[in-house]
DNA sequence: CCGCATCGCTTAACCGGATAAGTGACCCGA
DNA sequence: TCGGGTCACTTATCCGGTTAAGCGATGCGG
């Protein structure tokens, strides 16, 4: 096993000095084009690959970036939705050649100090900010820290930072109308956590839209997005004296869950009863039937908040970072698990 | 946004050197207890974190390990497995404080490209290897780079290097076993790839067990773990003459989209046709039935992984590698997607 | 022909820690 | 009382890059 190679090696190979070298590799001026080329021969022939230590100490720059997780093993594991935005975010990541950084944690509190950690240690050059919430202690928590950071999830009102977000009370009416259309009337929803941002705009949206439409019922049951959770109410809500003959589920695995209780009720679906489900993961074709879903493309979610990251990293530090970008809303994919309501 | 603290900053405020700072912040001897404390006080009270970069570059060590996954999007994201692996690894990662560097590839190339990337850079101090192949180009690759590495899988012969790893073996013959004394003579089973390790341990596993059995038929279908594929075989399998009364499934993905097919043609599990999965993601208890299936603690087992990469980070470059860890080997949960054979 | 800008490169300082070597004060035994 | 050892700390160098400043050679306009 040799030892590294470092770009005085490169130096005394060229016959010139190492400040000549960095200028060469990093395309500065101060070396002609002769020696330039000289020298990235050499370079190239040696296998050098810069140490990325002794770069981040002189630029100040970890050249990655950080996403805690503040959700169970279990939840991770399952919840399809954060492998396919991690796999976008990286695609974008590796394209500026970034890194990223994982880490999974309990607690806010301890989210909080892994942020200061990788901040003040210059772990990373920003982080992404998952499962926004209605009142975010991390949003304030970063912009004070100086550490540049992007929400995915919004819109947030009064932002210090930039929020990546999908309009979700657009898709929210879209269900509504067509559950309606299809002559549903009685309709439960089993949502997410009541405290993330996003559970909020939809429960809001449906409420709206269920008064307009003039819906019998249409009543909302938090969960914790696991299938234990989805199954329980699931439970509930068919047991329920004037069961409604929809149930919207917030997550796909809320919904393949309540999909299976329903089987075990002896509940048909659809002819008894229809099911919509959000996030349309191959999970949805998975079940039979095909589960109706709100699909939107996670992965280009994930990119487009990389890019958004990447673009404040770049950027000067007191430049305005209250940008919001809005993506493409989820559109319905209508499959076997909806169908007419029969009284 | 205030500047950093550095150990020069410490060193001006406790009035001593920044070496007697480093000595006392690494309890190392050369610094009296008084000084220690009051230096240990101070860089409390200053809120001192030692920038990583400058400490990579002093004594050459990234404190964090990478994983490449080389498996699509949508594989990573409804497959439980990964996020279950990785919530072990960085349990154990962060009680070390060490980080986790992720990135995904598209081809074997791409990810050997990433270890020499990574390990020139000293971005990392190891890697964790998944998806072991009966040939793999990978382990002889990293072993040659010098890169601390532990193969997720095994046994592997003639290994250079760690592999952490449970007895496939043993949890097949059970749940022929198993299926056996419930009747069944005709099997299927739906595989993983080909072309990875355990695939061809666990083919060989049944073979044999199959043939001491004496069984009427057990034909393995491989597949890439997608619910596609799985659906797809299993419609084949469930269509042919003389169908098997029971089908294994090398992963809950394609267990689940299986039970899917059979509810679709009408095919009573477990009445007409028994299930088991491997795996035993929550996946498998939201299905009705649920599913019989291996549980082992995925979680747990990553954590063994990077147990065992952490080991030989510490120890000397030359020193053994070639240990092996054998983790505790997988359980038959029976539930209701099994039952007797009839004829 | 002189003064000045520009080019092409070198030198040296710097980033923030770790650490070997050096130094002075002190203690202790002979 | 003196030599040697230990203690507690300082000094200086190193890790491997980046980069401001310096500097000789060349070109060019006045």
């Amino acid at each position: 096993m040799t030892r590294r190679v470092t770009i005085a090696d490169i130096a005394a190979a060229a016959g010139v000095s190492k400040g000549a070298v960095s200028y060469a590799l990093n395309g500065r001026p101060g070396v002609s084009e002769a020696t330039r080329k000289k020298i990235l021969a050499i370079a190239a022939e040696m296998g050098f690959v810069p140490n990325r230590a002794a770069r981040s100490l002189s630029v100040s720059s970890a050249q990655a970036v950080g996403i805690a997780l503040r959700r169970s093993a279990r939840t991770l594991g399952i919840e399809p939705y954060f492998m396919e935005l991690i796999s976008g975010i990286e695609a974008t990541l590796s394209a500026g050649s970034f890194g990223l950084t994982l880490q999974i944690v309990d607690t806010v509190e301890e989210e909080l100090e892994v942020y200061r950690r990788w901040w003040a240690e210059r772990r990373v050059d920003g982080v992404l900010m998952c499962d926004v919430g209605t009142a975010d202690r991390r949003l304030d928590f970063v912009a004070d820290l100086g550490l540049p950071a992007v929400a995915v999830g919004g819109p947030i009102e009064g932002a210090r930072l930039p929020a990546v977000w999908h309009d979700d009370a657009e898709p929210c009416r879209e269900i509504l109308e067509y559950l309606h259309a299809l002559g549903h009337r009685r309709i439960a929803r089993v949502a997410g956590f009541a405290h993330l941002l996003h559970t909020e705009i939809r429960d809001n949206a449906y409420a709206e839209t269920a008064a307009d439409l003039g819906l019998e019922s249409m009543e909302t049951f938090h969960s914790d997005y696991t299938g234990e959770q989805g199954a329980r109410i699931t439970r509930r809500i068919l047991s329920s004296a004037g069961r409604p003959t929809a149930i919207i589920y917030d997550n796909d695995v809320t919904a393949v869950a309540g999909l299976g209780v329903a089987h075990e009720l002896g509940i048909g679906v659809p002819g008894q009863l229809s099911i919509v489900a959000w996030d349309d993961s191959p999970l949805c074709r998975l079940t039979h039937p095909a589960l109706t879903s709100l699909t939107r493309d996670i992965s280009a979610y994930g990119s487009q908040c990389a890019e958004a990251l990447l673009s404040i990293i770049g950027a000067e530090p007191n430049a305005d970072r209250t940008f919001s970008v809005q993506c493409r809303p989820a559109q319905l994919s209508p499959r076997a698990s909806t169908g007419p309501a029969k009284p």
